[in-house]
RNA sequence: GCGCCCUUAGCUCAGUCGGAUAGAGCGUUGGUUUCCGGAGCCAAAGGCCACAGGUUCGAAUCCUGUAGGGCGCACCA
């Protein structure tokens, strides 16, 4: 870690350890009251009740070892036994040079190289994409990019919904609707046709009928649950029938999540890992793991020390089909078999936590997954209206996912043609930028939050372009760069702290910092509100500090290295989230 | 019934390992452009951190309880 306050925890935490007190004390974080100092220490009164003696003393006897440390240009004790430290200038431009100007910023390596293995899809077959599925790709896709920044190795899979009850409906509503196609006909023995006998369109409306009908009438249900074992013990038409609306919705997956700037390493689906489930459960029956309740092949996952009644995870229905806590089981068996990864982690609806926990514990216990890679389930929440109920549109139904983007990207172009009127730009040029901006809007709006708590989709807060949002941090990237235009060329040296800059420059060399925060619990969010903090402070710094008028080069040149060092801050962390920022807008 | 999560400004949300005066954005009110891009900047008003106890030198943060809300609990994903 190379944070200015990491560093300054090292300095402090010797001087504890000189002291005999314990070395976690001496962490020194970024002062809460900046009109005070830069930093702060509060281990003096955590130590004063192992120590034995009153805070403000052992404040004393650290601050007058700290002294004589050429880096402070004050240390001062408040309250107390607040620890309250400035560096001087000299210090903290060599500390930003040394550090912070550098490849990555600062970076902290803290995959050294581990495998990461990232899942964040979960489309179903067969179904439009909607705005449901846009938290996980958002959250896991940026996950995916902070984690490579910081040392990971990682693979993402989309790991979409193809071989559960939902391809029986479809299949079984087929069926019904068309029973002379030859898919249908379990005498057949030709070959099958080769072209699809699907669009795209046809699933719109195919798959929202034949759920509704199933709950309506539970002998349809059965239907569908039949065919899903058909399809699932690979019954010839069955089989080339899905096969064809995989190919056709796999086509339009990536379609939109292309659109959405998302990607994939992998995509694969339930169905992969079919050829796995059979031995796997072998397996677990030869270790006494798998027993039969109430007609099911189930596996218990209780432990003794469990404050609640956890179910069993059911391996095989008593119809004799399998679920998604089967087909996860499988899954687990091949991403360990493959990647040896050090950590999984799950981008999935807070809802499906109980399922998680069943699959970990599963495949802790059956040995599938040992205790050194980490299971992580990544909770994100329920995606509500504004009213607080789950959302819907206006007329009642879902959002299609494309439809969604659609509208922000258009509700950038017409801002766009309000403040280039005078339409210096080409229409590629336009959409591209609208696209940019549009696509900005809703990711930074929605990584903003916590993942975990539950989503409010307001569609005027995610397509606004005031205030905390992608666009104006896009802004300020574009001032930026505007501004290095016309300063012409330029090399970049040094940068002189000075009152006007220093409180932007001590924000710059938390980077580390933040990506170390954002790691923790995989919360994006600790990334937003920094590059937000720093947009906003370029701005403000922008304002009062007129750049090419300066008159003394040695300032302009700093003043111009130290815009340049921001704009590829932000350009870094909004790639991060995401999201590019275009040349102009 | 059991369990998990949540409750912070009018609204939407931050608040990391317990630290000093709880922060943003929107909205409201006022100011700001002969000058680098005003999608901006500056400022003000706005808080019983749901409530009640407890632990602690110190609690929005940890513990217990209460109220309100969300969610999950065997063949859907």
């Amino acid at each position: 870690m190379s944070s200015l306050s990491s560093r300054l925890t090292e300095i402090v935490s010797d001087i504890f350890v000189q002291l005999e007190l314990p070395v976690e004390l001496g962490q020194v974080d970024v002062s809460d009251r900046p009109d005070l100092a830069q930093f702060q220490c509060n281990g003096a009164m955590s130590a004063a009740r192992i120590a034995k003696k009153a805070p403000r003393q052992i404040a004393e006897d650290i601050v007058a070892l700290l002294r004589d440390r050429v880096e402070f240009e004050t240390v001062e004790i408040a309250g107390p036994g607040f620890i309250n430290l400035t560096v001087t200038d000299a210090y903290l431009q060599s500390h930003l040079q040394q550090t912070i100007m550098t490849d990555r910023f600062g970076a902290p390596n803290l995959g050294q190289g581990q495998t990461i293995v990232l899942d964040y899809g979960g489309p179903n077959l067969g179904k439009a994409m909607h705005v449901g599925h846009i938290r996980t790709a958002i959250i896991g896709d940026s996950l995916r990019k902070i984690l490579s920044y910081v040392g990971y190795k990682t693979i993402s899979d989309v790991h979409m919904g193809d071989w559960g009850t939902p391809m029986g409906m479809i299949l079984s509503e087929l069926e019904i609707r068309y029973p002379n196609w030859v898919y249908f006909d379990p005498d057949f023995s030709g070959d099958y046709p080769q072209e699809t006998p699907l669009t795209i369109k046809d699933f719109e409306e195919l798959y929202p009928t034949a759920s509704k009908a199933c709950k309506a009438d539970p002998d349809r249900h059965k239907q569908a649950q039949s065919a899903t074992l058909d399809l699932q013990n690979k019954r010839a038409g069955y089989y080339v029938l899905w096969k064809h609306f995989t190919n056709v919705s796999v086509e339009s997956m990536k379609e939109n999540y292309a659109s959405l700037d998302v990607h994939f390493d992998l995509w694969k689906g339930e169905s992969d890992v079919h050829d796995l489930i059979a031995p796997m459960v072998d397996l677990l029956k030869e270790k006494s793991y798998a027993l039969q309740s109430e007609g099911a092949l189930v596996i218990s996952v209780e432990q003794h020390n469990d404050t609640k009644e956890i179910p069993p995870l059911i391996l095989y229905k008593k119809d004799g089909a399998v679920m998604y806590g089967t087909t996860d089981m499988a899954t687990l068996v091949e991403r360990m078999n493959l990647y040896h990864p050090s950590k999984i982690i799950y981008v999935a609806d807070q809802r499906q936590h109980l399922h998680f926990e069943q699959v970990f514990r599963a495949v802790q216990k059956a040995g599938i997954v040992p205790d050194s890679t980490e299971l992580i389930h990544a909770g994100f929440g329920t995606m509500n209206g504004t009213d607080g109920t789950p959302f819907k549109t206006r007329e009642g139904g879902v959002m299609k996912l494309d439809d969604f983007l659609e509208m922000a990207i258009h509700k950038s172009l017409e801002k766009l043609n309000e403040v280039h009127a005078e339409n210096d730009l080409s229409d590629k040029e336009k959409n591209d930028i609208a696209t940019k901006i549009g696509i900005s809007a809703i990711k930074f709006a929605d990584l903003q939050n916590n993942r975990i708590s539950d989503y409010i989709f307001d569609l005027d807060r995610l397509t606004s372009f005031e205030g905390k949002t992608g666009p104006y941090i896009l802004y300020q990237a574009v001032r930026i760069k505007s501004l290095l235009k016309k300063a012409g060329d330029h090399s970049f040296k040094d940068i002189l702290v000075s009152e006007s800059n220093k409180e932007i420059i001590l924000l710059l060399t938390t980077f580390p910092d933040v990506l170390e925060g954002t790691c923790r619990n995989y919360t994006p969010h600790i990334l937003c509100d920094y590059v937000y903090s720093l947009a906003q402070n370029f701005s403000s710094f922008y304002n009062h500090c007129h750049i090419l008028s300066e008159g003394n080069e040695t300032v302009k040149s700093s003043h111009l290295a130290l815009c340049k060092l921001i704009l590829d801050q932000i350009e870094t962390c909004m790639g991060l989230l995401g999201i590019k920022v275009p040349e102009r807008m």
